[in-house]
DNA sequence: TATTGTTATACTCTATAACTATA
DNA sequence: TATAGTTATAGAGTATAACAATA
């Protein structure tokens, strides 16, 4: 059984890592990195979240999480508001601009992933999805 | 096709995190890094091989490797053997106290890598490793 | 007392470019 | 000239613990 899964663990993080070379490219060129990105993809078409929401979507940290969102503020691409029924809680969205930048840049890194998919039929992901959904089931359950 | 595509990928993404918040852990334990646990796992096993097939195993740009392999031979887990055909070459590879690291760290992290696994049959993993074999074919050519 | 988010600390990773030594 | 690896630089992410404001 450890044969197997090892087999396929590898082969997951192979393609992870095939796909987020490509992504990454992308990514690099609009000035952001991996997890900016993430934040920006996961604040996208939201009307924003608290930093414990972002923190757990994102899985980043609350102390690391501060200082990201500090550039990503200081680049003037997302904003802070205080909360009005919590008032510890701080309300995270995109601003004008950070909405631009997402519109612009998520269509493109999907658009490079894409392209990867060339002749990969629609029964190729069924396959491939319900195999990971299963996984993901599997890996969920078992925390 | 780009929907269906965005599931798989975003399928492929959580999984990945799901296995390796588990390994994160175990690897921390340690007293590692993840990258340095990739180095790690990357040269157990072999009689070891110069920093830039290292590199490309691991997709570390020369220059951080550096420092990467700094640290790990500061704890003396591994040590660099200038080489003999090329005097340009440096073999790294795993002291003996290095590999009692990977011998007990590595089979740890597979070990909480499999508790996941529990009544994945056999079928499963196949039809997995079908899937992902024939992802990796794509994403490999389209490069 | 518990929770939300910030601050402080210390370290690690990261890309990039200039550099040394070999080839 | 080209290649293998180091050094230097300047950010950026990371975990952790102590902290302030609010609940």
């Amino acid at each position: 059984m450890a044969k197997n899964y090892l087999r396929s663990i590898r082969l997951l993080s192979e393609c992870m890592q095939l796909f987020e070379l490509a992504s990454a490219r992308t990514v690099r060129q609009f000035g952001l990195t991996h997890s900016q990105f993430d934040i920006i993809a996961t604040l996208g078409n939201t009307p924003g979240m608290t930093c414990k929401e972002l923190g757990e979507k994102t899985l980043i940290t609350k102390g690391t999480l501060t200082g990201v969102l500090d550039r990503l503020e200081q680049k003037g691409w997302i904003q802070r508001e205080r909360g009005n029924d919590d008032r510890r809680q701080l309300f995270i969205r995109l601003t004008a601009e950070g909405e631009r930048l997402f519109d612009e840049v998520f269509p493109q890194v999907v658009a490079t992933g894409a392209r990867r998919f060339t002749d990969y039929a629609d029964e190729d992901f069924d396959t491939l999805e319900q195999a990971l959904i299963k996984l993901k089931q599997h890996l969920s359950d078992a925390v």
